[in-house]
DNA sequence: TAGTCTTTTTATCATTTGATAAATGAGGGG
DNA sequence: CCCCTCATTTATCAAATGATAAAAAGACTA
C-alpha cells in the first residue's frame, strides 16, 4: 500500500485506480498550481484547509503549537499527497499549519471540487478512499510507533525508514517530529 | 464527524450515508454475528484481520506488544465500529489483537464481502469512505495528543473525554493506552 | 469470618528527558 | 579574513518516568 512514485497528480490518482476517461477529464479540469519559496505558510492555524496536495517538487511539514514548543505530524517531500485531514473533513478550522521548508511546487484540488467529483464518478471515490487509507495507515504506524518508542529507538527508526529525508531537514524539525527537544535529541546522536 | 449513537450496523451505516434499497439488502445479506465472553481474544496478533466489526454491546481493546509492554491502541465501547485497520487493508497478518473487556456481542462484514459491495454500489463505497475518514480523524487525534502531553495530561485529558469507560477498564489498561506504566499512572492519580 | 487472589498504591533508586545557559561550528557578507 | 548569524553540541541541574519490591485495598469463595 505504499504510495507509487508519481510525478505528479494524475499519474498518482491513476496509480490508485483506474479512473475512466471522462472522471480522468474532469479531475484534471479541475487542478490547479502554485509555487512557494522556502519558508512559505501554505496554511496558518486557524484557517480551514480546503486543499488537497500533491507535491510535485520540494518538501513541507505539517505541524503545530502548545505553550511551550512546536510538534510536527508529518514531512511530505515531492510525489506525496497530503492535506490537513481533521481540517479538510469536517471544515473547521485546523490547529495545523503547513510549512514549506524547500522551495516548493504544489498542485492542489479543492474541497468542493472533490466533493463533486465524488459523488459524480464511482471511481473518484475509488481514489479518495485509498487516499484515506493510506493516510490512516501512516499514522497507525506512527501512533504506534510514537506510543512504543523511547526517544533514542525512535531516532534510530527514523534513519533507517526516511533516513534520506535527514539531508533535507534541520535537527531541530526532526526532534519536534520525534517529540523530543532538539537539546535532547543532540544527546542522542552523540551516543 | 463524531459517530451517531446507533443501535447496530444497519442504523450505523445508514447514519453515515443514504444507501439505497438494493445496497441496504446486499449489506443486510452479508452481516454475521458472534458473541464473546469477558477476556476472549477476537484477533490474535499474527493473523490477518478480515473481519470489520460493529459493537452491539461490550467493549473491546486493540494492543500490541514490545519486548517488556502492552500497548492499547483504542478502546472500543457499544456503537462503534472498528477493526485493525492495516491488517484489514493490507492484508498481512496484524501486529495488533483484540480482546474482549466485557462480554462482547458484534456484528461483522467480511473484507472480501466488503471490496466486492463497495464496487458494485457507488453508495457503499462513500459509506466506507466515510468510516476510513472517522478512523483516520481519530487516529490524528491520537497522534497530536501522544506527541503534545506529559502523562499527567493526558490522563486529565482521558478523564474529560472518556471518563465514563473509566468505570468499565483496569488503571493497568488505562495505563497502557497512555503509554506509561500502571505505577506512573497511580502516582499521578495521587496528586 | 478467614483465606486467597487480583488490583491498586506506596516506596526506593536508576534512567531519561526538559530547561537553561554557554561553547563550538558552519556559512555568508562585508 | 573578520564579523555576524544561525545551527548544533556540551554541560549542569531539576523533574518525570521506569523497574522493582512490598504494602494496602478489594473482590470472591469456602
Amino acid at each position: 500500500m505504499e504510495q507509487a512514485k508519481a510525478l505528479n497528480f494524475m499519474d498518482f490518482a491513476a496509480s490508485l485506480t483506474d479512473l475512466e476517461g471522462e472522471a480522468k477529464e474532469a479531475l484534471a479540469s479541475k487542478l490547479h498550481t502554485k509555487q512557494y519559496d522556502k519558508g512559505e505558510l501554505i496554511l496558518e492555524t486557524g484557517t480551514v484547509c480546503n486543499r488537497i496536495y500533491f507535491i510535485d517538487s520540494g518538501l513541507v511539514k505539517t505541524f503545530f503549537y502548545t505553550n511551550t514548543r512546536e510538534f510536527i505530524m508529518r514531512f511530505f517531500p515531492e510525489g506525496k499527497m497530503f492535506t490537513v485531514l481533521d481540517s479538510f473533513l469536517t471544515r473547521q478550522p485546523s490547529t495545523y499549519s503547513i510549512l514549506t521548508l524547500e522551495s516548493t511546487h504544489i498542485t492542489y484540488l479543492n474541497h468542493a471540487d472533490l466533493e463533486q467529483l465524488c459523488a459524480r464518478y464511482h471511481s473518484m471515490e475509488t481514489f479518495f478512499r485509498k487516499l484515506l487509507s493510506m493516510a490512516a495507515l501512516n499514522m497507525m504506524d506512527r501512533i504506534g510507533n510514537t506510543l512504543e518508542e523511547k526517544a533514542q529507538v525512535a531516532y534510530h527508526r527514523f534513519l533507517k525508514e526516511q533516513g534520506k529525508l535527514l539531508q533535507r531537514i534541520s535537527l531541530a524539525d526532526l526532534a519536534s517530529y520525534l517529540g523530543i527537544t532538539q537539546v535532547s535529541l543532540s544527546r542522542i546522536r552523540s551516543l
